[in-house]
DNA sequence: AAAAATATTTAGATTTGTCTAAAAATATTT
DNA sequence: AAATATTTTTAGACAAATCTAAATATTTTT
């Protein structure tokens, strides 16, 4: 099954957005490729007739058992590649997410397997997400939101909810990063905040917004 | 200037058949990038207009100082990528060339010259073929065609005239590698095979087709 | 449950890169 | 140098992926 690279992206645009809702809306779909509702429309059409997706015109679309494989191809390649970048090239890991999304159309099954050798089999990508294997299964790292942690709960950040520029550069300025270790200090109904307190000891707060951003493992 | 992949591919396609010709004809690109000549002719008209060619009508074309700059930015990332291969991948010199092909459309001016420094700023490719530098500067190895050489004389094999299978093949077999240094023993008239002895000290014929496709330095 | 708002699909146009067939230019042969 | 052959370009068509505008479904509100 050889896949143009429009058709790869909402292959996996559907797998990511599908994670949350199960199944996946035109108008999402068209918001989330940058694209026209009716450009999907048609795209959905071609998929569906190529047995990826399981579509009922107003219904909302899914994945096909054939289409999470090939979702699960792209992933792996495009987190696989995000860790050579920043493992092997010393990329930042905020700055590997648009060379990846091109990379990640390659095809050659013998460079994804042999990347992978030459990393180590890597588990999770520098993002903290985890990384398919050749078969397709990835480990399932029970990850919590930082929003659902308990007060005087320790934790360890290990992945992010989005890649989004302005996310990365909040990150970047309260100095978090994929494996800091944090504390929850108290949360404020009132705006649903929290306190925390970083590896460093000191202390900050962690808006609504952003603590639903991250992903954390206690520890 | 952002170029479409096919772009891309005519750029590095001029590039090349013009090292031997000086200028190229619209046959003889269509030939060599697999389409019709009436589809290199729109083309070429296009790559004119961006004024990265120069070309009159009917009398073949070359590229202009700012094609040829792209042109060599091309060929850098595909030979950097077939060295990564090699070198790193562990994959065979002869089977790089396509998953380069590839790669080498990849937009990221900072991922080029990380790959490049990765890899230790290497001046030649698995194939013996150099690498432009970021400045699009390579070193002119004086490498002659075996075909030209005196009997009695030294050399050392540093570059193959085409990737193709059946050439790649028939190098295999006889076990001739990058880097297998050689002696001309004597040339026949009859058919311009020639008799070389190999680094093992065992003697073989090379055929005229062959030893066209080879190039050497002498030592 | 009718009206209004929103979401989705259809219809038709556009761009890019390709094609075939025919016309025009150039090169080769006689 | 005229006739023939080859090469190149033009003209018009097509598939992929997108778009806008209009039509149709669905959902929400009143």
């Amino acid at each position: 099954m050889y896949l143009s690279i429009s058709e790869e992206n909402y292959i996996k645009a559907i797998f990511h957005l599908q994670e949350a809702d199960g199944t996946v809306s035109t108008n999402q779909l068209a918001a989330n490729i940058h694209t026209k509702p009716a450009s999907v429309t048609d795209m959905l059409k071609k998929l569906t007739s190529k047995r990826l997706l399981l579509y009922k015109p107003y219904q909302g679309v899914r994945l096909s058992t054939e289409g999470r494989k090939l979702a699960l191809e792209i992933v792996r390649k495009h987190r696989l590649w995000e860790s050579f970048l920043v493992d092997k090239l010393q990329f930042g890991w905020d700055e590997v997410h648009e060379v990846a999304e091109e990379l990640e159309h390659i095809r050659s099954k013998k460079l994804v397997d042999k990347l992978d050798q030459f990393l180590g089999n890597p588990k999770f990508d520098p993002h903290g997400d985890p990384i398919p294997d050749s078969n397709g299964v990835m480990q399932a790292i029970r990850q919590v939101n930082l929003l659902d942690l308990k007060p005087h709960t320790k934790a360890e950040v290990c992945s992010v909810g989005s890649q989004s520029p302005e996310l990365l550069e909040l990150l970047k300025h309260k100095q978090i990063l994929i494996g800091t270790r944090l504390e929850v200090q108290c949360k404020f109904e009132f705006d649903h905040s929290l306190e925390i307190e970083l590896d460093g000891n000191f202390k900050i707060n962690i808006s609504q917004q952003l603590a639903q951003a991250l992903f954390v493992k206690t520890i």
